[in-house]
DNA sequence: CACCAGGCAAGTA
DNA sequence: TACTTGCATGGT
């Protein structure tokens, strides 16, 4: 398996090229983003990324100053606004109260930041390991929907398999290497958005049809 | 019109 | 523990 999973990167890559992910300039905007994707198609994340950046507003200082429902008017084309104002203003709080600053926050080493990022409301597995790798730039795999149904369509992962474990079959079996870990997620998000969507059962002509 | 999108937490039995 | 439901906008 393990140089399986390096192929079907390998064969990714060859069929899109580089993803250059994150979609984002900054780690406070990657984290942010990280959150308002959660179910939630990226087109709306970036108009609410748009709407803060617009007026200045994308920083630590300026999530730490604005009310909660001014928060949640700005973002409010992400979906479940009001649910992502809070736990937004609910992780600015504990970075600040706990960390003094967001670098300070995310250079600490990986495990525990993941383990910290986990403990907050509203940051599950998939968040957490977003803005780990993305953010801080530390190497643990990002999991999604998409790996879940790319992976278990192609039959290389079991249905039921949990986050944990898709995780693990993917940390097991590839170099512990951040650009890879960076691209693999980008590339499988590409391949799910192009041609693995929920109503699209079939993968007729798919890039990994061979696998 | 129904269904979907780069989840997560709380409620129920 | 194992399901189910709420959260919500915008595109197809």
């Amino acid at each position: 398996m393990s140089a399986k999973l390096q192929d079907i990167h390998d064969t990714l890559l060859d069929a899109f090229g580089p993803q250059h992910w994150w979609p984002g300039d900054t780690p406070f905007e990657i984290m942010i983003g990280a959150v308002l994707t959660q179910n939630t198609a990226w087109t709306n994340v970036q108009r609410a990324i748009d709407n803060l950046k617009s007026e200045n507003l994308l920083s630590m200082d300026a999530f730490a100053a604005m009310e909660v429902g001014t928060l949640a008017e700005f973002i409010r084309p992400s979906g479940y606004y009001n649910q992502k104002a809070a736990r937004l203003k609910g992780l600015i709080h504990h970075i600040i109260s706990n960390h003094g600053d967001l670098q300070t926050f995310l250079e600490q080493d990986t495990a525990t930041l993941r383990e910290e990022l986990l403990s907050l409301k509203g940051i599950g597995p998939e968040t957490a390991d977003s803005i780990t790798l993305y953010a801080a730039g530390k190497p643990t795999f990002v999991v999604d929907t998409y790996t879940h149904r790319i992976f278990s369509r192609h039959n290389l992962i079991a249905e039921e398999d949990d986050y944990h474990e898709i995780q693990t079959m993917f940390m097991d079996n590839l170099a512990e290497d951040v650009p890879l870990y960076n691209q693999y997620h980008a590339l499988i998000v590409r391949l799910g958005k192009e041609y693995c969507k929920k109503s699209k059962p079939l993968c007729d002509d798919c890039p990994l049809k061979d696998f």
